[in-house]
DNA sequence: CTGAAAGCGCTTACAG
DNA sequence: CTGAAAGCGCTTACAG
């Protein structure tokens, strides 16, 4: 076995070393420089110890990743798939909490962690990213329906898991009740006695437009968690006998109080003004909250609000919001562990994630 | 050349096919099918799309990018490493941002982004994760001096550009004038004729503390930005007479608004009580401001207070924030795309981080 | 326009 | 406790 380079002392700043020229200096094979990392008890720790010596000497940082992961079939990491919605929304205290969840159950297996988010230009570049990962699995967070880029998770073949989206081949599924939670915030406001209702909404498709939103476009969102709590909150205003459609819907193009403070102010402007909004976020909601505090109403005297998510700002607004609860971290952690143990082959039980409405202060009877 | 499993029709959904099955399927070789995909130039469109189809029917998703990693010399990513700070502080907005603009860079280079966290429990976990991590390259965020994930990130020898970071090695450092920015919002309190002030800071050390802080642990702070906006507030302390040493410092151990309220709490609660307080960061600046509400204390007029950071939040806060804006997003394209450039054996240009003090109806003259 | 050959850096049974 | 051998899946000059 010939080395190019050699066992000098010093550090060669350029080149770094390998493990086979690190066996060289130390006058042993590479399988034992290999096991010295990776098999502690397969030698003795003096020569472990000179292994590492030379390694040091050398500037040799352990074995290579990329080859490791070649050879042992593994890349190391997990991908995580996410619209635009996440970039934008890397300012969604939801999404991020989600990631978190994530995270945790990647250093849990020793994962790396490989985010790969729709570019804002659209076109083939991120599906040549999702091409490009080098993972072991992906978990798609929240696309929309019929979307290119989870059709190249689905392509590369690895174990994925689904969040907050539509059944896809295979893969297993991990989200909460959104049309029963939705339902369950409609109703809250209707038990109340509010009749005149505004809906502000999420992102209905890939392509959001800020507006009020037609039967048409209700109908043929491509979102599964903004379609099912639309579907959500229209049970429960037909149970009480509200034409659904009737109800005023406002999208929201991003997820931010910015855009909930337009749709209230467009919500509000509105000839039978609402006394009580909807809104499928808390960010969204506390948009809606500034926008009747910035037209001199009162939350929750004049307007009650009600959102969704309850992300930590949501107990701190002003009056605290009244929500629905759903666990963003645990719902990232479920998803992470789930696919772990795809990957390990095992087939895990599927924990339940629970949502419940948390009455707090923004919403109270119409008129109080 | 042989081919195990072959081309029938139908996919295989368990093991994934390979380059070398592709090209049997279509009978030429290996080097063909790389081209197909590689370079579409070397071959007649006809010959590329009877690769494709073979693919298609075999389920093969393209080259696999661990092995052309190996073969190609990069892994085809860019890490991130950075403290638990960003754990929590995934909510951090000003940290998310950053990491956005990373995301950018990563995006224009076609790299990925590989998330590497210090985990919550110490210990060597996470120097793994640095090790194993299969990237051409880190941008190193905002950790402690001395801490050992970042040795460990150098001893990796692979291209790293440092931000908010104190310099080691040749790495490029990306950073903000903290001192000056510190000082000019201190100068803006001064100016406006406070003379008790009191500061809320940032984790000083990688073992934060919640509370009080003494001389000692100011002067032993290892987080350097914190460490420049304390020297920051002290010389412009100095510069009006005050005894820097004598300001109170209430340390937080996480950049949460919680923790803000806590500091803004424990602040005045002291016998001189503040008519200011600077806060190292937006977020404690908001839950300062909270705990002055709570105390029946009117901000501006009975407490001013001058946050760091200018997120959105900032802006929208009541009333609004007088902050330090910093270009958090730019920050992380800068860092992102320095390292790109590294890797592309580029020298590229520094662009300047600017700051600059956004007055906006959270400072007054004391007892205004 | 296409193929044969070498090799990226490592790990893993297996034999000794 | 240590080593020889095979090979993970691909890409790249190079020759034809």
């Amino acid at each position: 076995v010939e080395v190019k380079g050699g066992g000098g002392s010093g550090s060669s700043p350029l080149r770094r070393a390998t493990l086979k020229e690190v066996a060289a200096a130390v006058g042993v094979s590479p399988a034992t420089v290999s096991n010295a990392y990776n098999r502690p008890d397969q030698l003795s720790p003096a020569l472990r110890e000179r292994v590492f010596e030379a390694a040091r000497r050398l500037g040799y940082a352990g074995p290579d990743p990329v080859a490791r992961g070649l050879r042992r079939g593994r890349a190391g990491a997990i991908g995580v798939l996410y619209a635009d919605r996440l970039s934008y929304a890397f300012v969604d205290p939801a999404a991020v909490l989600f990631l978190r969840g994530i995270s945790e159950a990647a250093e849990e297996a020793g994962l790396g962690l490989l985010l790969v988010s729709r570019a804002s230009r659209s076109g083939s570049g991120d599906v040549e990213a999702v091409g490009n990962a080098a993972v072991d699995g992906f978990v798609v967070y929240s696309m929309p329906d019929g979307d290119p880029l989870v059709d190249a998770v689905l392509e590369r073949r690895l174990p994925a898991v689904l969040v907050d989206q539509v059944s896809r081949g295979d893969a297993p599924l991990v989200g909460i009740d959104d049309e029963g939670a939705a339902r369950s915030a409609a109703e809250h406001l209707l038990g109340l006695g509010h009749r005149r209702l505004g809906v502000v909404s999420l992102e209905l498709t890939g392509e959001p437009r800020g507006g009020f939103v037609d039967a048409q476009r209700r109908r043929t969102a491509t979102f599964l968690a903004a379609r099912n709590r639309l579907a959500g909150y229209a049970a429960a205003f037909g149970a009480v006998g509200l034409v659904p459609s009737q109800v005023p819907v406002y999208e929201c193009a991003v997820n931010t109080v910015e855009e909930g403070r337009a749709a209230g102010e467009a919500l509000l402007a509105l000839r039978g003004r609402p006394t009580a909004i909807l809104a499928m976020s808390d960010m969204l909601a506390l948009g809606a909250m500034e926008a009747a505090r910035d037209a001199g109403l009162s939350v929750p005297d004049d307007l009650s609000v009600v959102g969704f998510d309850d992300v930590p700002e949501a107990a701190r607004a002003n009056p605290p919001l009244t929500t629905v609860h759903q666990p963003h971290e645990r719902k990232g952690l479920a998803a992470g562990r789930l696919l772990v143990a795809r990957l390990r082959g095992e087939e895990p039980e599927l924990e339940a994630l629970q949502t419940r409405l948390v009455v707090r202060g923004s919403a109270a009877p119409p008129g109080a």
